[in-house]
DNA sequence: TTACTATATCGCTACATAGCGATAAAATCA
DNA sequence: TGATTTTATCGCTATGTAGCGATATAGTAA
């Protein structure tokens, strides 16, 4: 293995631990359906503005989200939407473990995969 | 929203972060074509065998890898090859990043990307 | 200018964990 | 039985960062 190789790793690694942050999830859950700034984002997810501000920074830094400045408002948006598939495999995956578990799947599909693809699996149970 | 969704959103964090090591990914890149014992990942992939043997029980411990006991040794193996279409939409996104930067992606391609799909895009170097 | 609003940053504490060496636990072999 | 091998766990340090309140910064309005 290459020299570049672990710089791709952690590069990869970081990128990760963008989405290992409950609060950041439910940020980028929050803007699925459009921009918000940061004012609307602390209201509607709870925590203090700073720490709403900051998780924004660091999910701007990783080109995750982009800024767009209006007044004295800062407005965010999802750049790539395909980051929503990162969370339905990943909800597949933490689906599967808590279906043996007692939370039910359901409401952890509805509350971060986005639409009904149907092609889910059949419910049994 | 729920009570239940922040469970959810935890889950689906702590999910996220057994892919924000680098140790780790390197872990389930050389379990991609088949089992090895905690001896050979140490020995190929370097650092202490502590530290290995507690990257694979955290990987096992979420789901994502499996262990087969055979004497002494403990194999481990990917359950869910599904894992590595994670790795993929990462790497693009980081390799969008990495192009306006330093290191190449192509090598970040190689080193994480799964196989020779060919539609991954010409190697233009 | 001052006052007000919205966001970003600072200083700080608390907590999680990656990494190591040493050791325990378990299976195999002499 | 003891010796060896392999893996898991323990004790520990160092580091990163999530979270908060306080403050700085920047734009708007008077």
């Amino acid at each position: 293995m290459e020299q570049l190789d672990d710089r791709a790793m952690e590069a990869v690694a970081m990128f990760f631990s963008a989405f290992a942050v409950p609060m950041r999830l439910r940020i980028l859950n929050a803007l699925r359906h459009g921009e918000r700034n940061v004012g609307e984002l602390t209201a509607e997810l709870g925590g203090s503005q700073a720490n709403v501000s900051k998780h924004l920074a660091t999910l701007a830094r990783i080109g995750v989200i982009a800024k767009r400045t209006s007044g004295t408002s800062a407005y965010y948006r999802i750049v790539d939407p395909r980051i929503f598939q990162l969370c339905d495999l990943v909800c597949v995956q933490v689906g599967n473990r808590l279906e043996q578990e007692v939370v039910t799947r359901d409401a952890l599909l509805r509350s971060v995969a986005p639409g009904p693809s149907g092609k889910r699996r059949a419910a049994r149970r």
